[in-house]
DNA sequence: GTAGGGTTAG
């Protein structure tokens, strides 16, 4: 054979592999329950586009879908969070009868609260006729995650009146509760139940010192961790060592945090913040260090807090050479602040504000992509929301970063000329202009104007420790 | 096939 021939073989040969997904997606006859595998395999694994794609194909042949189909499917729109996509799932799950299911009725009041519809999703299940310990657990989870604790207390308490018999998840889910509204009496009760039931131990441990420290009481907190008799895992100790921080109990939360095996990323982070809150630079350059050494320091949030605490601690070199190392992540950040934008006006029918379109022309202005500031601009224009500077103030700003005098210019008169001048953020905006092109003449006009005028840009502040 | 625990800033 030769080599040519072997060379389209093995060819031919990867490419009948890497089609054989869409083969198989292109029998449209194929064993529904086999359908309905590969898709919520597609699901679990977090594939969630792929399980849609894989929806959209099957319906071009047949739509014979049942229950086993719409509720990954469900799953897969609240993880996408796109409520448009779930409502089209929603009239299948009605047009093949598998509203009667109460799983897939359970999966349609979890979407609807995941992509934001919280009013659907009450109504959903307002309309089961039967609900299991899953159902009245869902629905209160949803109240908790809109930060409507009550709500979520009373879906508790009709649980009750009902005699539903409550499970783990639904204790956890009224702790989170308790602890947002402050409920000491009832989340004490809630703790003996939790006692009683003597299951689940860690996760609902974990709950409780997150409720204890919502409330305050950072000694009962305390009390639960050290009697916790099952191993404990990061997530408990993360727990403990923010509700210290939260609690500005500094000094603890430090020597938890010292007392853990091996750091992970999330208590380093409550550790810079509890740096940042009481100016320990040293501290904080100690567990810099740490998140150097596994490699945590890459981590976006993580980043936000080292940034954060050198800025606190007066190191302001420090944290501007950390900025400065950041741009490319910059550019990314601006694409994903722009998907954000079109998702909340496609997706969610949100009408942006003044700050949205400012924040999208800061992003990309950053980014050097003028040519999208200018398109924003004009929408935002459109849209009629040019009118208290932000988005003047924005844009100038952009020109001023990739050095569009003459554009800035002009931009500086529609702001002098259309913006309410009241905001001392405009005047700063083109002050920095003027400083960035060497026109400090102007720079002290404006100045002056705004003493005269007893503006003053609200100063950034910070707590220094002095050595 | 559905539900629950830990992180920054503003």
């Amino acid at each position: 054979m030769s080599q040519a021939t072997r060379l389209t073989r093995n060819l031919n040969l990867r490419a009948v592999a890497g089609d054989a997904h869409q083969l198989f997606d292109k029998i449209p006859q194929r064993d529904l329950s086999t359908l309905n595998a590969l898709l919520s395999t597609h699901v679990r694994r977090g594939d969630v586009e792929r399980a849609w794609s894989l929806f959209v194909e099957l319906h071009r042949s047949r739509s014979d879908f049942d229950a086993y189909t719409l509720t990954p499917l469900l799953k897969a729109c609240s993880a996408l969070c796109d409520h448009q996509r779930g409502r089209q799932v929603h009239c299948f799950v009605v047009k093949t009868g598998s509203e009667s299911e109460v799983v897939t009725k359970t999966a349609l009041v979890d979407m609807y609260s995941k992509c934001g519809q919280l009013g659907d999703s009450a109504m959903a299940f307002e309309e089961m006729g039967i609900k299991d310990v899953v159902a009245w657990n869902t629905m209160i989870s949803c109240y908790v995650r809109h930060g409507l604790s009550e709500r979520a207390l009373g879906v508790f308490a009709a649980m009750q009146w009902r005699r539903v018999e409550f499970s783990e998840v639904t204790l956890s889910s009224v702790l989170k509760a308790c602890g947002a509204v402050k409920g000491v009496w009832l989340g004490r009760q809630v703790h003996a139940l939790v006692v009683v039931m003597g299951r689940d131990l860690l996760v609902l441990g974990t709950n409780l010192v997150g409720f204890y420290s919502d409330c305050a009481l950072m000694g009962e907190a305390r009390k639960v961790f050290d009697c916790l008799h099952c191993g404990k895992d990061d997530a408990i100790y993360n727990a403990l060592v923010s509700g210290y921080v939260h609690n500005k109990m500094y000094e603890e939360a430090f020597y938890v945090l010292g007392g853990m095996k091996q750091p992970n990323v999330v208590s380093l982070t409550s550790g810079l913040v509890a740096c940042a809150a009481c100016s320990d630079l040293s501290k904080g350059k100690e567990i810099h260090g740490l998140a150097i050494r596994f490699g945590f320091d890459l981590d976006t949030q993580l980043r936000n807090a080292l940034l954060n605490m050198y800025a606190k601690c007066g190191s302001t070199s420090t944290a501007r050479s950390l900025f400065d190392e950041m741009p490319q992540k910059n550019v990314v950040s601006g694409l994903e602040g722009q998907e954000c934008f079109v998702a909340m006006k496609e997706k969610h029918g949100l009408d942006p504000s003044e700050e949205h379109y400012a924040c999208l022309i800061d992003l990309l202005g950053r980014a050097g992509r003028m040519e999208q500031v200018w398109n924003v601009f004009d929408s935002a224009s459109e849209a009629g929301v040019v009118q208290n500077g932000g988005v003047l103030a924005a844009l100038l700003n952009a020109c001023r970063v990739n050095m569009d005098i003459q554009s800035g210019e002009r931009v500086v008169g529609k702001l002098l000329f259309k913006s309410k001048m009241e905001n001392p953020g405009n005047w700063v905006a083109i002050s920095n202009f003027y400083a960035s092109i060497g026109r400090w003449d102007q720079v002290k006009d404006l100045r002056s104007l705004m003493y005269e005028k007893g503006l003053q840009k609200v100063a950034g502040s910070s707590w220094l420790t002095l050595e």
